[in-house]
DNA sequence: CCAAAAGTGTTGGTTCTACACCCATGC
DNA sequence: GCATGGGTGTAGAACCAACACTTTTGG
């Protein structure tokens, strides 16, 4: 086909955008780039797309070589693509993101990267567009956390409702009357209520819950109604 | 960089996704494919990235060349990947989508692509993964109407309640209690009535309604609780 | 005068926000 | 015994779904 040498073959990319919740912060994993240009800067984990390999794959691939981390569902949340937006070449990056419990893969975590989670507040600067991906993945977050109950991903097996307030607080930037939060939660029947407490927030003691696996007509919509005016 | 040689540099194509709305129906923009392979076949709008373009530019770009159409606002959607996706040539495709009023643009498109409107639910056999793409459109835009107001996009300057009601059940595929509906709907403080009417669809008539551009204090959310089991 | 679509009102139940107090415990 | 964070209850307003009848007018 002649006519295609007008049209550009870029490099394409992938970078995965992990979410992480711990110590009652929202956090985001963040690697040291270890090639040139920019060795040594902080950025997502990215590579780039190989044969026969579709972007969810080349995602999937590339989070795994650099953090260790596997099995991981990742969602496609946005793709960048301005010209100029790694100055080495021309290249376009299509951004996956996902939530993990932290603990639950810190086994896995391999430090040759030197992975680390920062706070989502206190994000150093980050090479070519990665900034603009962090903030187009947390405004993605709070769409799709409004509509769906995935913010329990975040969470380990068991927790409480004081964390799942806090955490929801972290991701819509805001803060709830925690009377209401609770009574939307758990009318919500998503939870179930375990005879067992965490004492390390409080000497009183917060009772944990865990997902209630079994019930299939849970209630979403009331927790919609405390973020909608944040999106 | 010699170690980028193993990574594929495939074509870029963007793909446009037009909705409109007329005759009570949701419609779907189409041409008929001028290039080999699959000529002839219905395809979206779709070209490929050029030097120094963004996605977003190549986007208006070709809509612009295969429809004649200026100056929609369209929105990144999806990335397709899949490494045989194309049958040709490895090519990767970034799908914008966009709601326009059909009445207004009418005079502006070009039919030398052959572009017709479809019912969304009378939509030809498309080449590609270009059917998959409509379903994720689809997909998209009834998150996307749940949320904000945007179906008026779809309509002309004035219309009638009946008529975004029709809109709001093409989309959402389902049906809506009138009585609530329009309740809802004049709740939110959008719409100003209009003195006229529309008689088309009617004996009695039904008053036309225009968005109401001042107000800044809609109240979206009642609709939104319409429209959310349907997510 | 009648068919066909527009328009409107009510009711009982549910959920909303806003708010303040008691509880259990470790120190 | 007190400071700390956990847990609950209430009231009045707003909103919800479900439902049936009247209005207008072209034919």
């Amino acid at each position: 086909m002649s006519q295609t040498s007008k049209y550009i073959r870029p490099l394409v990319a992938v970078d995965c955008l992990i979410f992480g919740f711990e110590n009652q912060t929202l956090k985001v994993l963040l690697i040291k780039r270890k090639l040139q240009p920019y060795q040594n800067e902080w950025s997502l984990m990215g590579g780039f797309l190989k044969d026969k390999e579709s972007a969810d794959e080349a995602a999937s691939r590339v989070l795994k070589e650099l953090t260790g981390l596997e099995g991981i569902f990742m969602e496609q949340i946005a793709t960048f693509s301005k010209f100029d937006r790694d100055p080495a070449e021309r290249t376009i990056s299509i951004v996956y993101s996902s939530l993990i419990d932290i603990s639950k893969f810190e086994a896995q975590l391999n430090h040759a990267y030197e992975a680390h989670w920062f706070k989502v507040d206190e994000i150093p600067a980050l090479i070519f567009d990665h900034e603009e991906m962090v903030a187009v993945g947390r405004d993605y977050l709070k769409k799709k956390a409004a509509l769906q109950p995935i913010l329990f991903e975040l969470l380990g097996e068991k927790f409480t409702i004081p964390q799942i307030q806090q955490l929801y607080e972290e991701v819509f930037e805001s803060s709830f009357d925690k009377r209401n939060f609770s009574r939307k939660l758990l009318g919500s029947k998503l939870l179930h209520k375990l005879n067992e407490k965490d004492k390390s927030g409080s000497k009183k003691g917060a009772f944990y819950y865990e997902l209630d696996k079994q019930t299939n007509h849970y209630n979403f919509n009331t927790l919609l109604t405390l973020a909608y005016s944040q999106l």
